[in-house]
DNA sequence: ACCTGAACACCGTTCAAGT
DNA sequence: ACCTGAACACCGTTCAAGT
């Protein structure tokens, strides 16, 4: 049963093929392939590559919002937004280089818009205005973007130089000086650690809002 | 004079026909017969499409580091911080789709990475502890790449669908509900004062952190 | 040392034709 | 309605050959 070839399992496998073999290698070729088809059959369900992105991308999203939904809203404010951080990072981090694929895209789902609704609600209930609640929801997402594109650049599997993310290369390759870089390099930890701590200092940053 | 091709001149060229063009758009053909020379010819000086993008995105954070370089350091931790941060976006917007593209990248020159250190310097003499220092400098980046990916994304020159970016059209596209949703996309004003507004959230944090 | 011309394998997409 | 086979224009890259 090669055939029932859908919208959603192309989607599936595209996503499938991202994870196996990355960004370049997803092509209409590979992916049709995998799906035991011609090429041009996806060309029947699909108008062209760039709406199967954008069907990724939806679908991602629509998993962020599943998640989200799945959380107890009534948790306080600042509950509630490190979920959303927690939730939004955790599915970045399920697809690879996700951060940087499926951040600030278009969607074709209103339904990913609309359901800032509830979180601005929660928000404004707990004393920020309307403005400051969209800027609060905006702020941690641009945080969490930012923060997996480069926890997820620095786990990639490199073909190439290995040793200059090793702590002892690191130190090498960085040369003379530059001291504090390097007794900081050799500070960092795990990258969920890092996450929290920072995401702790940006709700705190939202908390003196209210003051 | 079509000759004298040289390795910063072909970087030169491919940031130009990146804010031209696009990134698709941006082939080791179309580069070459903007350079007056024929495609095998830039294989010369670089040794693949890959390694000119990485130079494209260390002569990016080349320019970010000398701006920096021109900051008096001795103005406070949160007016450096905040200079970094105006820096890196103003860098970024520079060139389309910046954030996305030169943000998290493996960078070919350690130079770029040591220039961490005077500001490491800066924030633990402000009293912050080394690790807080270095958290606060990935903080501010993660915030200031998620953002102006966000900023590029929306103001992205688009083909299709330009409504859905109006306020009658998003209301209309939005459909029944999200009340708040649609009242917040009205009040949202220039992407300056959301950048001012919501650093100065995660500065608040930092400073939250020296008590 | 630096560049050209021709070629290779591969890409996204179209389209007539099959079932 | 759904898929195949063949084709088109284009891509990154290699390589012998020119100067």
């Amino acid at each position: 049963m090669a055939k029932g070839i859908t919208r959603e399992r192309i989607v599936a496998a595209a996503l499938d093929l991202l994870n196996d073999k990355g960004m370049d290698a997803l092509t209409v070729r590979a992916l049709a392939s995998r799906l035991g088809v011609g090429a041009p059959a996806l060309y029947w369900h699909v108008r062209n590559k760039q709406e199967l992105l954008d069907e990724m991308s939806t679908f991602v999203m629509r998993r962020v919002i599943q998640a989200l939904s799945e959380i107890d809203p009534g948790a306080g404010w600042r509950d509630a937004m490190a979920a959303y951080a927690r939730v939004l990072r955790s599915e970045y981090l399920k697809h690879r280089d996700g951060a940087r694929i499926f951040s600030g895209t278009r969607f074709s789902d209103p339904s990913v818009v609309t359901a800032k609704d509830p979180w601005l609600e929660s928000l404004t209930g707990a004393g920020f205005s309307l403005a400051e609640a969209d800027d609060a929801i905006d702020l941690i997402t641009a945080f969490v973007v930012g923060f997996v594109i480069e926890e997820q650049e620095r786990n990639r599997p490199r073909d190439d130089d290995p040793e200059r993310y090793s702590l002892e290369g690191r130190d090498e390759w960085l040369g003379e000086g530059a001291d504090l870089v390097k007794a900081a390099g050799h500070l960092r930890d795990d990258g969920d650690q890092r996450f929290e701590r920072q995401l702790g200092v940006v709700l705190d940053g939202l908390a003196a809002r209210l003051r």
